[in-house]
DNA sequence: CGGAATCTTGAGCGGCTTCAAAACCTGTGG
DNA sequence: CCACAGGTTTTGAAGCCGCTCAAGATTCCG
């Protein structure tokens, strides 16, 4: 749940993401290098997208479910969705939020896909392309660079997963909240006059950050009081995040 | 670290590990279904070993190293390593034991590698077949079902992983040290004569099921007190597996 | 305006972790 | 054969972080 944020951001155009630098210290990978379509030539993407499907998504819509068979690959065009698994008691587990330029379902390059892991359901109007298992299927045959690219998408996010994991048990709720909101604003925010706008209630927020939903509150809170940033309805703006870095060792030496 | 355990078991032979049922209620794949060389032709496989290097490395050995560039891959002839990367702390987290049959290092499939994932350690006398990265990556290129079978299994890594992260936030240390516990034993156990035999210790239980050292410990005895399992240094012998997976919900209506 | 979703704030407590210290087991070498 | 050192395990006691629960305030939207 924790910070798996990351991720591709290439595709149909011809220009792909240049890999930014960001105010982090630590070394963690927080965009991807590459996404599904990286190094395939232009004919070829022009194919692809010329086979895919177009769908248009409302708001708070199941697309794919977590145990289903794999039948359809999607990338997202525009929008967000997130994509999450339920525990057994019915608490649903935030694997990571995907946005425009991301797919999911890559079981489906497999000859015998693997079941759907997560569930994904959008956030706002979204738009996605969609390939059928056979077509994308005998499509990879032919071009094992898609394979490959899948592979690597697959293996940062082993990373980041684990990245998250070894957060949740080797550090605070607070440090942990401090990565994901990173993470997030890197990977979703907008710019904003005040600094970076992201656009996440503080329930998906806890979620990423394996924390509960009241401490995620509390934090945030904490961290407006201290001018780090801003917090409305569904909305956080972080005004300096080298600030909100900070936080996690400066502590609060106030209250 | 948790319940990562499952992992593929096949390569030179022409037989294929099948899928073993076990008595486990939840429907989680403890087998993978295949390994890396998975759908090869016999040919193909000799060739590929015969391009092997073959490397001898006594007990408690590194092998590769989280961060290092990925040069090599590996693939494991006997014995057995621990895979795991380490906290800013210093804490060693488990991800994983891998076993005969077993690969890493799969990030040099790719063009451009990506780093070791993890550290990976010899917990015994262990035999492995290696091959360079541009080898490998040559190689990848004619045969590609060798970039799929990649992909298959680092997407049950992920579910697999994800699987311990769900256990992580929603279970109780009990429930995922009994998680862990079978599978590890199904996946690297031996038969005994008063049940399954699993070589592990405390410390690397813990680890893997993401409780503390002594709560291990405490568990490990109250359930050798029922019955349910022997333990002795480094062992563990698991009397009936149905009893142990009953303990979560019968609880210790006793002490 | 009403209702639903989101967010706040306080108080209590509980499952694990942490720390300390001692017992134990195993292989090694004298 | 014994003793010793290293790794492993046990057991107890204390304490804390963050979860849980309850109840209210706030914001949004139709």
């Amino acid at each position: 749940m924790t910070g798996v944020a990351s991720h591709p951001h290439s595709q149909a155009g011809p220009k792909r993401a240049s890999v930014i630098t960001l105010p982090v210290s630590s070394k963690q990978q927080l965009r991807p290098t590459t996404g599904l379509l990286t190094d395939l030539s232009k004919d070829d993407i022009a194919n692809i997208f010329a086979s895919a499907v177009e769908h248009h998504f409302t708001k708070g819509r199941t697309i794919i479910r977590s145990e289903d068979p794999a039948t359809h690959l999607f990338l997202i065009k525009v929008g967000s969705v997130n994509y999450y698994r339920v525990t057994p008691e019915g608490r649903e587990i935030l694997l990571i939020r995907l946005s425009a330029g991301d797919s999911f379902g890559l079981g489906t390059l497999l000859d015998k896909p693997i079941g759907y892991i997560g569930t994904a359901e959008t956030l706002s109007e979204t738009e996605l392309y969609s390939w059928e298992h056979p077509w994308i299927c005998r499509y990879v045959k032919d071009h094992p660079i898609l394979a490959l690219n899948a592979l690597r998408i697959g293996l940062e996010y082993i990373r980041l997963y684990s990245d998250r994991h070894l957060a949740l048990v080797s550090d605070s709720a607070e440090h942990r909240l401090t990565r994901t909101l990173m993470q997030v604003g890197v990977r979703t925010g907008q710019p904003h006059p005040e600094g970076l706008e992201v656009n996440i209630t503080n329930e998906h927020l806890a979620s990423l950050a394996d924390i509960g939903y009241f401490t995620a509150s509390r934090l945030l809170n904490k961290w407006r009081q201290n001018g780090v940033l801003e917090k409305s309805r569904g909305k956080v703006v972080i005004r300096c995040p080298e600030k909100l870095l900070g936080q996690q060792t400066a502590q609060t030496h106030e209250e």
